[in-house]
RNA sequence: GGCCCCAUCGUCUAACGGUCAGGACGCCAGCCUCUCACGUUGGUAGUACGGGUUCGAAUCCCGUUGGGGUCACCA
């Protein structure tokens, strides 16, 4: 249909950014968002990239985007498609990137055999399967699942064929991590793992990329899932061996379903996708997972500018969240009628036409009156866009209650008001409510008595916008046309 | 199981060691009203347990319990 698109994409947020803390290019802060495409973008992840984002925002430093795409298995572009779609959406831009981890294979190569050079890595001849038999010994004796270290001291030459590279970590001593969330955290080395850096076939893993990324791209600041925490005194490890500055680590708390376990499909929707097709508002979006483990004194409702003002990394609460559907919907609802109307006709568009329901070519001005009968009770644009079908098309009588109103005594009454409204000009609801009123009074009649029947018949069904802003949304044909039909249907039972 | 993290209403969260433990979602009831909503008023409901420290503990310490994460040639 012929509605205005815009392009959904723009940098403009990139100018709320506070100048607060602004500092010298060599300490400015750099932050990274750094998903792998393995599959949709879950909301756990965008709760990660838009903490990134507002941490860089706020000290006005730089966020890349990166695309850990090493698994060759698991990775897709679609995925990647999906990434980049996600974050549009929800206005949150990059300053650099996205970067993708395969075009950079060669630079993780240097710093693997640099690892093998100093003897701080070591070819690893095992097999799965005999890695796979270790682990079970380990597991039932009851300890450690960590690699026996069979290859660690083996000859050079000793063995031949095809091997993966292991990181000869570092077991004596204790390491700390000082996170920004959680305070300090010790790890003793003794637990550390020989990691596989390198896979058989010569791709790099992750631990060994996210290092050698974040230090060459200067991260300053690694903000993540507290799902990484485990994983972060192996990488200050590989920080160390290669000699790289070890960056400031920022652990969030999980997004956990209702039953407690970390949020995932099985729970209902995940995906950011699945929430931009259910119809919430990305602003709401943003604002709900930016209260979901943070607060600031008794405000729900927050626009990214406030956020930016009054967010605060070290204000983050600890302990996992829940996520909750019903605070979400009532967010949501909030934004719907917060948000200017005409903004929300051009995003309810898209849900219309999905329902083939804009065929009447509608235009911006009267959508957005359409708009204005609908926001209250409407806490998606998906349930608004249903709500809003009888605008556009006839529709059956919702049989019950039109078994109810639309009875032979109120016929009369029917055709009263039918003459009336057909000698109506003015169809703005407040001189059709205030007309209306004064000829009801004039018969001794109260708006009560006609109210349902006229709404059903306007609206075929029992729950609707009032019944004056939709004679106003409908114009004088429509509503006639409506009344006559249901004085029709009445005769004809 | 090892290691690590966490712990205030069902859920999201407030509370410099001194508050009747506050707000929000949800739920219930009243009001508003042309229906449904919106709005509004009120109600329901919580410091996991046990020890300390202290004149005084939701708050500090220890333990227990509970929940979560992580232990891959995934990221």
């Amino acid at each position: 249909m012929g509605l205005p698109r815009r392009p959904q994409f723009t940098g403009l947020l990139a100018m709320t950014a506070l100048p607060i803390g602004r500092k010298k290019m060599t300490d400015q802060v750099r932050v990274r968002f750094a998903p792998s495409p393995t599959g949709f973008l879950h909301i756990g992840g965008v709760r990660t990239a838009l903490y990134n984002w507002l941490y860089a925002r706020q000290h006005g430093g730089k966020i890349i985007l990166r695309i850990e795409d090493t698994d060759l298995e698991r990775s897709t572009d679609e995925a990647v498609e999906w990434i980049l779609d996600g974050m549009r959406w929800l206005h949150l831009d990059w300053d650099d990137g996205p970067y993708r981890q395969t075009d950079r294979f060669d630079l993780y190569q240097q710093d693997i055999d640099r690892l093998i050079t100093e003897n701080k890595a070591y070819r690893c001849y095992c097999t799965p399967g005999e890695l796979e038999v270790m682990r079970k010994e380990a597991l039932a004796k009851g300890r450690p699942t960590k690699y026996n270290g069979r290859c660690r001291n083996l000859e050079d030459g000793a063995r031949d064929g095809d091997h993966t590279i292991r990181f000869k970590a570092p077991q004596t001593g204790q390491i700390v991590v000082d996170d920004m969330i959680r305070g300090s955290v010790m790890f003793d080395e003794t637990q550390m793992d020989d990691l596989i850096i390198r896979r058989s076939d010569g791709s790099p893993t992750y631990n060994l990329t996210v290092v050698v990324d974040d230090a060459l791209m200067g991260i300053t600041h690694v903000i993540r899932g507290e799902d990484h925490l485990s994983n972060t005194p192996r990488q200050i490890q590989l920080y160390e061996a290669l000699g790289y500055e070890v960056p400031r680590f920022g652990h969030m708390s999980l997004i956990l379903g209702p039953d407690r376990e970390k949020l995932s499909k099985r729970h209902g929707a995940a995906a950011v996708s699945e929430f931009m097709e259910m119809g919430y508002l990305q602003e709401a979006m943003i604002n709900y997972l930016v209260r979901l483990g943070w607060s600031h004194e008794e405000q729900e409702i927050f626009t990214v500018e406030q956020i930016l003002e009054h967010w605060s990394l070290d204000e983050q609460k600890k302990s996992a969240a829940i996520f909750d559907h019903d605070k979400l919907n009532w967010v949501n609802a909030q934004w719907m009628k917060k948000l200017p109307p005409e903004e929300i006709a051009y995003r309810l568009a898209p849900f219309l036409e999905k329902r083939e329901l804009v065929q009447k070519t509608p235009d911006r001005e009267w959508l957005t009156k359409m708009v204005l009968t609908l926001r209250e009770r409407s806490t998606t644009l998906v349930v608004m866009a249903q709500k809003a079908e009888f605008y556009f098309r006839e529709l059956e009588y919702d049989p019950e209650p039109a078994e109810k109103f639309l009875t032979a005594d109120v016929a009369p009454l029917m055709d009263k008001v039918y003459e009336f409204l057909a000698g109506q000009e003015n169809y703005s609801q407040e001189a059709l409510h205030e007309s209306i009123k004064a000829f009801l009074e004039t018969e001794g009649l109260k708006l009560k008595a006609i109210a349902q029947p006229l709404r059903i018949a306007l609206t075929y069904r029992k729950d609707s916008p009032g019944l004056f802003e939709v004679m106003e949304v409908l114009g004088k044909e429509s509503t006639l046309a409506r009344i006559d039909k249901a004085r029709k249907w009445i005769r004809d039972q």
